[in-house]
DNA sequence: TCATGCCTATAGAACGATCTACATCGTGTC
DNA sequence: GACACGATGTAGATCGTTCTATAGGCATGA
């Protein structure tokens, strides 16, 4: 550790000052845009800090100040939805002064609480909290001291906004596609929803109950069945294995993520059920996997992008402090129509399904 | 602004002193494992900050101190393989003091350039960097100050440790699978890589030099060819098209990354040629798409979440002073071979195309 | 008994910015 | 011409932690 040539000196604000000839917190108040500068000061200042190459030290703003920095909690870096709600936030974000620092959990509900009380610590400005798996209350004591998003769940909070798509609707749209196509043996393979959360209304319940809402309206009610998987491949090939092993298989079964209804084809494909042919299958998300060629699933599109924008908007008014009481973005989703889905055969030929 | 019930007051390292009947450096002893605390103070403290719900404060750290952060850059968070190396980092760091935070920059040289300045701004300890296009020497700059290491991208320096891959050799591992197959007609679809970035060793150039020196081992040179594009759905499209509508179509077609290479198939189907029965294709790191029950693309293993664990756990010998002298590390590709490659018709049947 | 040295704990400055409070300076009004 | 006033700039304290330097306590050895 001895031979140590880091460490070269930054350029502070007091190099600045001196370079320009003023006080310190003239330099510090032409950085905020405060109230109080003349547009003389402001040219000289910006000149210095240009001339010197100057940079703020975001870690010591934020012992007074703020950081300027946004904190988004993803559980999954792998589902391509959550990256395009990041594209949003970014988009939305580019061209202020703010930086998105993402911090990818993973799935456990403690390895989240952590993150999010690593950005805490790290006074961050704003959190944008995607699906989180954290305790609800846990959230809401973070929310009191740090402004704060919460996308996916649909329980609402006077100490957070909410970003939400309706999802209910979503499923809505599913049921009725395939009912229009004929379908009558519909089942929904949805995540399960931790319970120690205790979130009420996280999207895999409003999905589920949008479902089953939906099937009653066709009178279907009956045929109604709900297959808790985890939203990934092999979640969803377990659950594609249990339903169509079944007694008596459904000819259409929706899912709450593509990644899931992909794992369901595996399962179909092994068994030698076709599809679409033998099976109709709906992913959610609409995420770029779905559209890909060789894979082709109708799905059902969330507009991402928009609610990652969406979410940043606001959470940038709370941290401003041009709002402060909470409010709720619902966002509508659309059926994005391939070729995953077709009419049902009428007389399910059980011979041709080779094991 | 005026009714703001937010910010509670965080407990300090001088709460906890005071409620522990010590002075503050002590505490701060305490919490770095310093050197000179008997055991008595030690189990004083940490009780105090246990009763307390002490949390450190990271940006105030950040002032003296380390931030105990580590920051990842990544250029596309879309990129399954981005996500393996992350996994990687996060295991090999789940039990430290550290945590991770991604800057998701996007493409552009600037953006990158950007993400890894506020990173540094934020004063974290350490830089991952995934092939960054940001410039060489900008890349350098930064590393003198900030312990960095670079994944991906084969030029060594002495200021940043390297992780990398050996490129040359998976593509030769294709080239031999596709050769013994009975291919002689083997094209490579790789991404331009841009000039401004200075690097002169990046993944890209790798695998071209690979691809050319293996076809030229089996005596293939002038069938070698090289069609340049962007590593993503449309790239891929695009470079597939080109190939495929040529006088002399190739009758196999490699590319750096599983999603270009699902984008030639694209192309392909489109056109109304069969994989792997017309064409063989190779994609590259083995993503999760890859192994996709409709997808089932060969493709060249990178062991991405190795890549990443070795790439933190050289960070941290870095940040903490065990090392100073740069290292290198140098992975082995292997060849995941699934259902879209195929031996070549003899005659290729051009008839049999629509397009 | 006193100097020596080691170990532990403390005092006080430092990090780089922002915040509050106040000084200064023209300007307009009575 | 004295006074109040708004606009602009400056002093000095402050945020929570770590660093440097030093004081205190205790055993050791001459």
């Amino acid at each position: 550790m001895d031979s140590s040539p880091k460490r070269t000196k930054r350029v502070t604000i007091t190099d600045v000052a001196r370079h320009a000839g003023v006080s310190t917190p003239a330099v510090s108040k032409v950085l905020r845009n405060a109230y109080g500068v003349s547009p003389a000061m402001q040219e000289r200042v910006r000149a210095a800090m240009a001339e010197l190459d100057y940079r703020p030290h975001a870690a010591a703003r934020g012992m007074r100040g703020r950081t300027y920095t946004i904190g988004v909690l993803l559980d999954n870096i792998r589902n391509p939805f959550f990256a395009d709600i990041l594209d949003g936030v970014r988009d939305q974000l580019r061209d202020s002064e703010y930086t998105v620092l993402v911090g990818a959990a993973g799935f456990g509900a403690d390895d989240q609480a952590k993150t999010i009380r690593s950005m805490v610590d790290r006074r961050m400005d704003g959190l944008i909290l995607i699906a989180p798996g954290t305790p609800r209350s846990e959230v809401l004591t973070m929310a009191a001291a740090t402004p704060t998003v919460v996308i996916g769940h649909h329980d609402a909070a006077d100490v957070h906004d909410s970003v939400v798509d309706a999802d209910a609707i979503g499923a809505g749209l599913v049921v009725d596609h395939l009912v229009s196509l004929g379908h009558r043996d519909i089942a929904l393979v949805a995540a399960a929803g931790t319970k120690v959360s205790l979130w009420k209304r996280t999207p895999e319940i409003e999905l589920t109950n949008g479902y089953l809402e939906a099937m009653s309206g066709h009178g279907l009610q009956e045929h109604a069945r709900v297959c808790r998987a985890a939203y990934s491949d092999d979640g969803g090939y377990k659950a594609g294995r249990q339903l169509l092993t079944g007694a008596e298989p459904p000819t259409a079964i929706m899912t709450g993520a593509d990644i899931a209804a992909l794992g369901v084809y595996r399962a179909a494909h092994e068994m030698g059920v076709r599809v679409p042919e033998e099976l109709s299958l709906v992913g959610y998300n609409n995420t770029a996997i779905a559209a890909l060629a060789p894979v082709q699933l109708t799905s059902v599109d969330q507009a991402g992008q928009e609610m990652g924008a969406a979410a940043a908007k606001m959470l940038i008014e709370r941290v401003e402090g041009h709002r402060n009481r909470a409010m709720q973005t619902s966002m509508t989703p659309q059926l994005a129509i391939r070729h995953s889905t077709a009419p049902p055969r009428l007389t399910p030929v059980l011979g041709l399904r080779s094991s």
